[in-house]
DNA sequence: CATGAATGAGCTTTCATTCAT
DNA sequence: CATGAATGAAAGCTCATTCAT
C-alpha cells in the first residue's frame, strides 16, 4: 500500500449527515460487490491466487475500481479480513444464553462455534491465508482488533455461573475453554481434506459432523465439570 | 502434470547392484536439495505465492532442474507432501509408550503432537496450503495416502488398556481422540498470529506454550477417565 | 484460447454514437499493428517460430498487448487468418469480367489468382501454417468461413456463358475448375524454394512467371473449350 | 549446425568393407529409428513443433542421440528431407510405363502422383516446413540434389511418343506438364482442411478423391491433344 | 464515477544443446 | 555406445498497477 494513493471511503466525508444519493448508492453497491466477490475469490485461491481480475470481474466491475475503492490489492484484503470479522462478530452478538443454566449454554457455546465455521467455510480459508502471512494485514487494521471476541466474556460468564453453583470446576480459564472449542471446530473444517484423505472417511457427511458435534461437547462438559455424568448412557446425553 | 512429460527417479535403474557413482550422488543431492528448498519456500509463501526460482535459488540449481527431476511445479508440491507426511510418520513411529500406564502415556502423546506442530511449522502450513486446494494433490499420491497415521492405533491401544483397568470410559473412539488433540496442537500453532493479535498476548511465549499443553492434557484426561482427579491441584498433575 | 480470458474489441460499445476519441484511435492503431505484425511475422515464421514478443517489437507494442486484444496467441492467429481471407475476399470482389467474352474472362481469372499468390506470399505460407495445425483455428473462427470464396460463383457464371455459346463444355465444375486455378498458382508460389533446387532454375524470373502463367491459361482453356485452337501459334494466343 | 561438431555415419569409415558387427546393427536401428520418428515429428509439428525430446521419446531414444547421429536438430532435418526425397524418387523409379499407350501412360503418371501425395502426407508437410525456410536446408544437401525428379524424362519421353504418333500437340513442354500435374495433386492434399471448411465439403472422402483424379487426368490430357475426346461421355472415360 | 488502454516485471514451462560418465 | 545430469535462453502467459479520458 503506497502511501500516496488516495482511498475512498464510500460516504467522501466520514460522519456527514447528509443522506446518500443516488450516485452514492451506486458506488456503494459497487463497494459491496468487489468486497464479496473478494472475500469468495480470496476465500478460494488465496491472497496470491486471487487475482484483481478475477475479483473484478466476479464483481462485474473493473480492475481500477479495486484500487479507487481500496488502494490497493492489500487494502482490499485488509478490508476483507475487517468484513470477515465483523461478521463473524456480529453473529457471535447474536448468540443469546442463559447463564443460569451454564451446561446447556455450554452446549450452545460448542454448536455455534461449529457450526458458523462449517457454513462460513471462507472465514477459515481467509484467516489461514492470512496468518500464511503472519497476520501482517490484521496488524495493520485498527478496526479489525477492536473485534475482539466477545465470545470470551461470555464463557467466561458462564464458567462463573457454573462455579457459583458447584457445578464447574474453578480452575479452568474462559481463554483456554475458548480456544479448545475453537480448535475443534476449526481444524475439523480446515483439514477437512487432508482428513478425509488421511482417514479414509467423508468427514462432511452430516453424520460424521453430528458425531463430532457431540463429542466436543461432552469433552468440554468433562473439562469442566466437577461431576462428570456416569458412563451409562452419559456421552449422548 | 502432463502425462507425456518425462521424469526422472534419482537412481536410473532400481535395483542394480553398481554401487553409485559420483554423479549419481551429485543427482541425489540435487534432487533432495530442490525438495528441501521447495518445503520451506511453499511452507513460507504458499503453493502459489512459492515460485520455482525462488525454490531453484534457495536450492542453488535451476529452475530447469525441477521439471526434470519433478516433471511440474505440482509434481513438487506433491512431492513436498509427500515427504512432510514421511517426516510426521517417521517421528510418530519413535514414539515409544507404555500401554501399562494409560495416563502418562495419553499425556506423552499430547506432548508429542503439540511440540511436533510447533517445531514444524512447515508441515502446518504446507497442509493449509493442501487443504486450500481442496486436497487434489494428496489425492494424485498413492504414496501420501499409505501413511495414514499410525497415532490412531496407539491411541486405541491406550484406550483399550484404560477401559480395561477400569480407569477410562468404554465410549470414546479413538479417531475422536485423536482429531481432539490434534486440533489442539494444529490450531494453536497455524492460527497463532492471527490468535495474539486477537487476545493481545503472545502465544509463542514459553509460558503460554507450557501452560496450553498442560490445559489439553488434562482436557483430554478427563474426557476420557471415569473418575477425574478432584479439583484441588489437579490441574497440574 | 481460454474462456475466462477478457478479450476487447476495440470499439467498447458497439454502435455507440460518440466519435472516437484520441485514446480509441490510438487502440486502434494498437490493435491494427499487432495483426500487421502478427500477418509478417508468423508468415516468415510460422505459428510455432513467430513469438508473440517478435510480433510485440515489430509492432512497437508490448505482448501485453496481444493478450488484451486477442485473448492468445491463437487468438492472434485467427485473427491474422481471417484478416488475409477478407483481403483475398476483397481483392476477388474487385475482379471486374465480362460474362460476355468467357474465354477472356477465364484468362483473367488464372492471371489474378497467379497474381495474387505472387504479389501476397504471406496468403500462400498462413495458409500452409494452418494447414499444418489441420485447420483447428479456422474451424474456430466463424468468420473466415463466411468467405468461402466468390470465385467460384463467378467461374460458374462464365462456365455457363461459355456454354450456352456452345463454346465451352458443359461437363466441367466450376469447383474443379477453381481448385485446378488455384493449385497452379498456389503450388508454383510455396514450393518454389525447393521446385528451384530440384529444377536447377529460378521459377521467380519474370520469364519464368510469365511463361507459367500463360501455359495455366492454355490449359484450363483447352480442359474447357469444345474447340480448343489449332497447334500452330496456339501456345502464345 | 556447428563445425567442430563430430557427425558420425553409422558404419564408422564410409565404404569400408567389413560386414557390419551386432553393434553396429544396433546403432543401425538407433539411427534409424530416429529418423523415422523425426519425419513423423516434424512433419505433424513442422520444424519448430517438432522438439529432440519429442522425437527421441518417439523412437525411444534419447536427446542425445541426436546429436551423436546427426549433429544437430538442423542436420536432423536435412537427413530428413535427403530420405523423403529418396522415397519419392525410389517410388517413381518404379513407375513401370509403356510409352507405346502415351495417353493411358498419362493417365498413370496423374494417378501416380496423386496418389503418392495421399499415401504420404509427411512428404506435403515437410516440403512445407523447407519452403518455409526458403530451401536453406535443401540447399545444404548435396545427395538432396541428385534426387532430380526422373518423372520429368519419363513425361518427356511419353510426350515425344504422343507428338511423333501424331496425338499429342508439340508445344507442351514436360516440365509444365509435370508441375501441372505435381501441383494438382500436391495442392489437393496440402491444402486439404482450409479447404474444406471453405468448399464445405469433405476432400477427404473416396469419391471426392476419385472424381480429382478424374478430373486432372481429363484436364491434362486435353492439354496435350491435338484432338481431345468430343463431349459425349468422354469425361469419364 | 467509470472504463479502456498501457506497462513492465514476473510467472511456469519448454527449448536446443553440452557435460560427464 | 548409451545415458543421466546440467544449463541458460527464451517461450507463452498473468500479474498488480498506472495513465488518460
Amino acid at each position: 500500500m503506497s502511501s500516496n494513493t488516495t482511498m475512498r471511503t464510500v460516504a467522501g466525508r466520514a460522519g456527514a449527515r447528509r443522506r446518500p444519493g443516488v450516485r452514492e448508492k451506486a458506488a456503494q453497491a459497487t463497494r459491496e460487490s468487489l468486497l464479496r466477490a473478494a472475500i469468495k475469490v480470496f476465500a478460494r485461491h488465496g491472497l496470491h491466487g486471487g487475482s484483481v481480475e478475477k475479483i473484478a470481474r466476479a464483481a462485474r466491475s473493473y480492475d481500477r475500481m479495486i484500487y479507487y475503492y481500496f488502494g490497493s490489492k492489500e487494502g482490499l484484503f485488509v478490508a476483507v479480513l475487517e468484513e470477515i470479522y465483523r461478521r463473524f462478530n456480529e453473529a457471535e452478538a447474536r448468540l443469546d444464553l442463559d447463564p443460569g443454566r451454564p451446561v446447556e449454554a455450554l452446549r450452545a457455546v460448542v454448536h455455534f462455534a461449529l457450526d458458523y465455521y462449517r457454513r462460513n467455510p471462507e472465514f477459515v480459508t481467509l484467516l489461514n491465508s492470512e496468518n500464511l502471512h503472519r497476520g501482517k494485514h490484521i496488524g495493520k487494521s485498527l478496526r479489525a482488533r477492536e473485534y475482539s471476541s466477545s465470545a470470551i466474556g461470555v464463557i467466561d460468564e458462564l464458567l462463573r455461573s457454573g462455579v457459583a453453583r458447584g457445578e464447574f470446576r474453578p480452575d479452568v480459564t474462559a481463554r483456554d475453554l475458548y480456544l479448545l472449542i475453537a480448535a475443534a471446530g476449526y481444524f475439523y473444517q480446515s483439514n477437512r481434506f487432508t482428513l478425509s484423505a488421511f482417514l479414509g472417511e467423508n468427514l462432511e457427511a452430516p453424520e460424521a459432523v453430528a458425531s463430532w458435534e457431540r463429542f466436543v461437547q461432552d469433552a468440554v462438559l468433562r473439562t469442566v465439570l466437577v461431576a462428570p455424568p456416569p458412563v451409562d448412557g452419559a456421552a449422548a446425553t
